[in-house]
DNA sequence: GGCTCGAATGTAAACGTTTTCATGGAAATA
DNA sequence: TATTTCCATGAAAACGTTTACATTCGAGCC
């Protein structure tokens, strides 16, 4: 059995900035550079004793391996990058708090690049990217199938958020904003409400677009419906409130297209001197935390984005793990919260209210 | 003058996996790897002509270099890492943002570790980023100074973030919590205010001790003033508020060290049939999205959370790029948000009372 | 016209790991 | 005891860059 001696080559003061390597372990250790390797990796193949002793002179050395050079022969980093856009609030905390979360338990890094207002921008993200990570989350409404053509190693793992790309060759993670408006139209008309306004996102969201959908699609024949413009800002849904109070023949029901909107549309109601949801019932969708706090507190869909970001990394590691099978294309679901806002079902609008099966 | 011709090596059908290298863009330059290098990396010493040669091979064939090797031989990672505790909504969500916006600006990737509960949890985001970035930034309740001096590479260039540590071996970025609490404490006396209530943090917590330190000793002798205890959540909120609406000689005003405490020390005045700021006034601390949306509006202290980040990461900066100037500690200025939840100045409640001066 | 000089490029040695392959020696078998 | 087997370890070759040093070649100088 071979004993190893504290060689008196402990000088621990060599710290002056010099960086320990593999090679200082060893010397230390008394083994090869291998065996260091081997010892602190957990390869089978060494003695339980070499490996304590190892593992100390590494512990007592302060020896942290060097990623990069490991990353270089191992041809990992260990690490996935997120691409997002300019976000704010709840939903980016919520998203990265997702990713995060599923890739400590995987034990990956997280490499984000956040905040990048146009394609150009976001191609220098990607570019800066690549070659450091070994997979790639990607939500940005900049981005196509033939942006990711041009820029994206077709090697790199990837899985899209909320992206309206439909390409058969990218794995794609997707809110199900469409159920969820669905869900809610549903929810409203099982609450007898018949003539409805929708308050519409953007144009050229693919978020909104969805939600307009499910909205429109699940109107009954005997409902009635119309649209005013939005932009998911609170701003354009105080505009759409205001027009509402000014109209003599008001819709029963709004459905605003995001929370925020809805809020700036309250306010507007609320000044008009309307009541919510006495007067007229109010809804909307994300469930930011506000929307529990205002006056009545809202009905709205929640979109479990931690979920999101959890699920999208979850998909991209099976990717990463194997690239066979194809890219898939997922939902995740959303729900209704009922409050305050929308009256619930005991006092109905309607002679016979007949509830809308689920 | 060197010409070069285009060799029909282009089988750009190569990239069935394989990643291209700069050796693969020397051969089909018909260069050295130096030159391919010097080029790509804006050396002086290469032809213009060279230059645009080689990049355009370059482009043609997505090379993108590797990252890692880069790094094993430059020594330096071009990325800084952000180590966070477990953050929810807003707070986070604008401190990255702020961050990201500095790294950006920098051309420095941002690799994030958050959501770790305990100091275990943290010296392993710790190990795992060490080796992997050129300097870090730090907030987490879970490290002080010899959590920092027990696993931290002294050669690291760090900034703490809101931290309660004041070893003279590290550097850090603080909100001015005592100066903002004392600001606000002088605009309540200034309105007249003289019986105060204020409703603390966790005992534990630096932000909250600092708040605390604030308000007291910006009360004048004229003032009475006796504390609550709270855990920063509206929960702990809620019971003060029950607490002080119980009271037969209630405080004219409350002043809760976060504004979620104030939110439900809202409602339970609300719910006790209190008007604010009419019967009490109330006033919170971080200015969230919310304090805005409520009924009142409430009267807070405004942090730039996104500064923070983006100052942190400045000063990282400074210290990455020379560890001469010895660590420094700096703040962060607040700012006191006058809304409907006090009164303003117009009614006052003493017969004399006498603002107080800046 | 030989010499030096400098600019442009090539050669090769790092950088710190992991990993293949070789090697030694102890245990097991004959 | 001689041979085989296997297991722990060591030596050395990658990995893809950058960069110090060497080389070449043309121009300018005397």
């Amino acid at each position: 059995m071979k004993t190893f001696t504290f060689e008196p080559t402990c000088r621990t003061g060599k710290g002056n900035g010099t960086v320990v390597t593999i090679k200082d372990v060893a010397r230390e250790a008394g083994v090869s550079v291998a065996t260091v390797s081997r010892a602190l990796n957990g390869a089978a193949s060494v003695t339980a004793q070499t490996r304590r002793h190892v593992a100390g002179v590494a512990a007592r050395l302060r020896y942290v391996p060097h990623g990069a050079a490991r990353s270089l022969v191992t041809r990992r980093t260990n690490t996935v990058g997120a691409l997002l856009p300019d976000l704010f609030g709840e939903f980016f905390s919520e998203l990265i708090r997702g990713i995060d979360l599923a890739a400590r338990a995987r034990g990956l890094q997280l490499l984000v690049s956040s905040s990048h207002g146009d394609a150009a921008e976001a191609a220098a993200a990607l570019r800066a990217m690549q070659g450091r990570v070994d997979g790639l989350l990607i939500m940005s409404p900049h981005v196509d199938a033939r942006f990711l053509k041009e820029h994206l190693a077709s090697a790199l793992p990837t899985v899209l958020m909320n992206s309206s790309v439909a390409d058969k060759d990218y794995a794609s993670l997707n809110v199900d904003n469409y159920g969820g408006a669905q869900a809610m139209t549903r929810h409203l008309l099982a609450q007898g409400y018949r003539d409805f306004a929708f308050i519409t996102g953007p144009s050229d969201n693919f978020d909104a677009a969805e939600r307009l959908k499910g909205f429109r699609e699940s109107i009954v024949a005997s409902a009635r419906a119309f649209l005013l413009q939005g932009d998911f800002s609170e701003e354009s849904g105080y505009r759409a409130g205001r027009q509402l109070a000014a109209m003599q023949q008001r819709p029963q029901a709004v459905f605003a297209a995001n929370d925020m909107m809805a809020i700036g549309c309250l306010f507007a109601l609320t000044e008009a001197g309307l009541r919510v949801p006495g007067d007229i019932a109010l809804a909307g969708f994300d469930d930011i935390p506000i929307a529990r706090y205002i006056n009545p507190p809202l009905t709205t869909v929640r979109v479990r984005i931690a979920d999101l970001g959890h699920g999208a990394l979850e998909h991209l590691v099976a990717r990463m793990e194997t690239m066979d099978p194809p890219p898939q294309r997922h939902t995740l679901a959303c729900e209704v919260v009922p409050r305050a806002s929308t009256d619930d079902a005991s006092d109905a609008r309607l002679p016979a209210s007949t509830p809308h099966r689920p």
